[in-house]
DNA sequence: TCAAAAGTGTTTGACTTACACCCATGA
DNA sequence: TCATGGGTGTAAGTCAAACACTTTTGA
């Protein structure tokens, strides 16, 4: 097996440091922010409003990591400045190299995704721009790119985990969840089965609040349990740190 | 919404660019190889031979992407450097940042999977040092949170995709192919639902070739469909790219 | 003829889907 | 009393799990 180099190991490379001379790519972090609104799916957009004359194009919320900062607070500082809220949920993407040759430099783009409840005290719109997913406005072909693979893979967690409560306030209607899961999907759902699913995976408590807001039957309020998540993050628990420790197996 | 800074995109840094100066951390790329041998899955390690002295410690192969890279093809490169074969598959895990200030640096890792089948033609172990992944050698805390995330991800994709064929030559018998199944699960599997379950799918095919090899039955040899992937990437499609244009919704 | 692995079906329970009506409320 | 959305049950089909014996071969 061939040895490669590996730099900060040897300890001659510990004497004559080189680190600055042969720092790598700008690491630009993205994050798609996600709520919902009625029946749509929101993403947070920064950019010049409508109209406003300004050097900024429209895109996702950026950030540079601090020297040793963990990503994912990178990403939680990110989504705060956008929304000047806490997100609910947070989720690594995909990371990838831009070559961006004809400005003479590259760089690593680490894509997130957050997901921010609705809800009256959550109410979004106030300090941003938000876009229906279905209907983006002229942005890169990388923020789309990243868009769009937070909605695929939201969907499909959608399946298999809880991960729809992030969107959601606390308490909330089974028609409300099941919207989620509509706007989502893309695709109408059967009232029923959805129902007995739902109460099947014995997540879901009903309060003994109810939601009147029209001339008909008031609705059941209900809240997920409070620390069962299923959302099988699936994500690793790299507790990122000095990489020098070694362990035996 | 709070506006970010955003270097490079606005027209000023254009003209006294300071991506040089202003350079980030280090990119280092791990590569878990992953091959089978027998009932064992097997991780290709780089460094020191067993008893020979080296300044190399043992870990994961690694590489730093050239500038403008495409990360996938750095992880090829480095696959392919590390055993001197093709790997089959390829995926992108996670991407975290480490601190190192005690050296007085930071880094980003990226760590990929990659797939190695084995087989006649493929024998690995002779140009590189392969462990089993139940029994690791001494390695760093991130390189061995690495191969187990590798594994849980190889796990649990074999749930809902044919990821398995790539740990297999390419005509393998029914017997190989829950080997296979049952090694990454770590558990028996029952035969006759195996068979059944994945003669379900279509997407195997019985050659007219057997293997003989003992005092017993001959097993039939099958083989993938050939362009049946039912990998399910669920990865993104990004392709690389400068970042400038922009594209309308 | 024996040992050793290949190959083969059926039954059961769990889960998913499709589908239609009554209930509680405010106007 | 009527319009509106909330709430409920059943039957059919599909899928996963458990389970044991016969077949083919080389020694």
């Amino acid at each position: 097996m061939a040895t490669q180099p590996q730099p900060g190991r040897s300890p001659d490379r510990r004497m004559a440091p080189v680190a600055e001379s042969m720092a790598g790519p700008e690491v630009d972090l993205r994050v798609v922010l996600l709520t919902r609104d009625q029946d749509r799916l929101l993403v947070a957009l920064t950019g010049r409003e409508p109209g406003e004359a300004s050097a900024h194009a429209i895109g996702l919320p950026r950030g540079r990591p601090e020297i040793g900062q963990v990503l994912d607070d990178t990403a939680r500082g990110v989504a705060r400045r956008a929304t000047g809220l806490a997100e609910q949920y947070l989720e690594q993407l995909y990371t990838m190299s831009v070559d961006q040759s004809t400005r003479g430099s590259w760089k690593i783009v680490v894509g997130y995704m957050a997901l921010l409840s609705s809800g009256p005290d959550r109410v979004p719109g106030v300090t941003g721009r938000w876009s229906d997913v279905n209907g983006l406005p002229a942005i890169s072909r990388i923020d789309r790119s990243v868009i769009d693979y937070a909605v695929l893979r939201l969907r499909a967690k959608l399946g298999y985990t809880n991960i729809g409560r992030y969107l959601l306030p606390q308490t909330f209607t089974l028609r409300e969840l099941q919207s989620v899961y509509e706007t989502i999907l893309g695709q109408p759902l059967d009232k029923r089965n959805f129902r007995r699913r739902m109460l099947a995976t014995g997540i879901l408590v009903q309060t003994d609040g109810q939601r009147r807001d029209g001339s008909h039957r008031p609705a059941a309020l209900y809240q997920f349990q409070a620390e069962e998540d299923r959302t099988t993050y699936l994500t690793p628990t790299w507790t990122d740190s000095d990489d020098t420790r070694r362990s035996a197996g």
